[in-house]
DNA sequence: TGTACATCAGTGAACGCGCGTTCACTGATGTAC
DNA sequence: TGTACATCAGTGAACGCGCGTTCACTGATGTAC
């Protein structure tokens, strides 16, 4: 048995973690599986050993923000324990439209880097999808945890954050990208504290 | 001189038509030349006596959303004067995240069928875009007339639109797609009212 | 008014490139003895 | 411990399709006489 599993595993996820950043970048059609597989310093014909197709690498390469996002890294990197929800939620408000997470594209969140994508996909990568709007949305709803409209609100977080972000990619007036992003963040914080009484400790 | 001026320019704003409405159903690059020819009533080899390159309409296909966008044309079909401010706001976050937009591709916004493009498109098309963002943020803080954090409020509407039609598209989930955009609904208006006392009459 | 003509919008075949995918191979690795 | 072997991850050439673009043409139209 040549190779051990974990060598075939550690080269996978080499090639997903490129797709994605190359994905989030330029575009799912605008990357060719040769650039891919030149970023994870393979070439074109290894790809077939790993994926079915280029569809597949998407499916993947999307489903894989949910544990490559900027929180998830940042929080692990530090070495203090998981703050309490409010802070969480202010937290990710906070890098979601960050000038670091504008700056560098391997951090950009499918949500809005790769929206035009997701219809021509299959129903796998929609999930994925579905899966950190949810996962965002939870962030948000436990830090409202016990108001009425918590879950309105959360959602409206969520747009803020994905809208602020499209908008800012969008124009190319450095200006403008700062305020709408800056904009979104305040009125983003403003939802999530207007009623600053919780009803948990 | 035959066929007159004007004939040239109809066909040519119909395959500008074609590409705006091809584009924002399918993306730029999904969408072939022949398609949108053919969308026009016209054949491949036409299409270089209008255009000099799938770039070049592309520039026009969003710059022709101005006036061509749902409101617009609403406006232009009533037969009333234009509403006061308050109310074109309001008119504009009810429509740009109704039901009846969601549903008709061919009335979607660039800033949300298209903003994967944007990046990979020259500086035309990115004009074009913030145009958009500037016309749909000036009818925002119009409504605002007066109040100091006018053009903050005033484009984190315009991100909460774009931002729920985003989460909306993305997702397959039919409930999912009704509650983030009635949220972002709710929330911008929300912004738009919360002091309702306005300096001017 | 009728006719010959010039123009150029529109046609459709062909070109050429890029890219997803296939395939015959090669050579690094772990195992059996 | 050392060696022969089997496996299969990785290589790179080749295939074939789709699409943007080009080009020689055709035929509808407005003008000149």
């Amino acid at each position: 048995m040549p190779y051990s599993v974990e060598h075939k595993a550690r080269t996978r996820e080499r090639i997903v973690d490129a797709a994605r950043r190359m994905f989030n970048r330029f575009g799912f059609e605008q990357v060719s599986i040769d650039q891919i597989m030149a970023d994870a310093k393979l070439t074109r014909g290894g790809f077939y050993n790993h994926f079915a197709s280029k569809d597949e690498l998407y499916a993947e390469a999307v489903a894989s923000y949910r544990t490559c996002n900027p929180l998830t890294i940042k929080l692990a990197a530090s070495k203090r324990p998981v703050p309490e929800p409010e802070r969480l939620a202010r937290m990710l408000v906070d890098l979601y439209l960050s000038d670091e997470v504008l700056g560098d594209p391997d951090q950009h969140c499918p949500l809005y880097a790769l929206p035009s994508d997701v219809l021509r996909a299959g129903p796998t990568p929609q999930l994925a999808y579905t899966e950190i709007i949810q996962g965002m949305t939870h962030i948000f709803a436990s830090a409202l945890d016990g108001e009425s409209d918590a879950e309105e609100r959360a959602q409206a977080v969520v747009a803020l954050c994905v809208g602020g972000m499209v908008l800012a990619r969008t124009t190319s007036d450095k200006k403008l990208q700062k305020t709408l992003r800056a904009s979104s963040k305040r009125q983003a914080l403003t939802i999530l504290e207007r009623r600053p009484a919780r009803k948990r400790a």
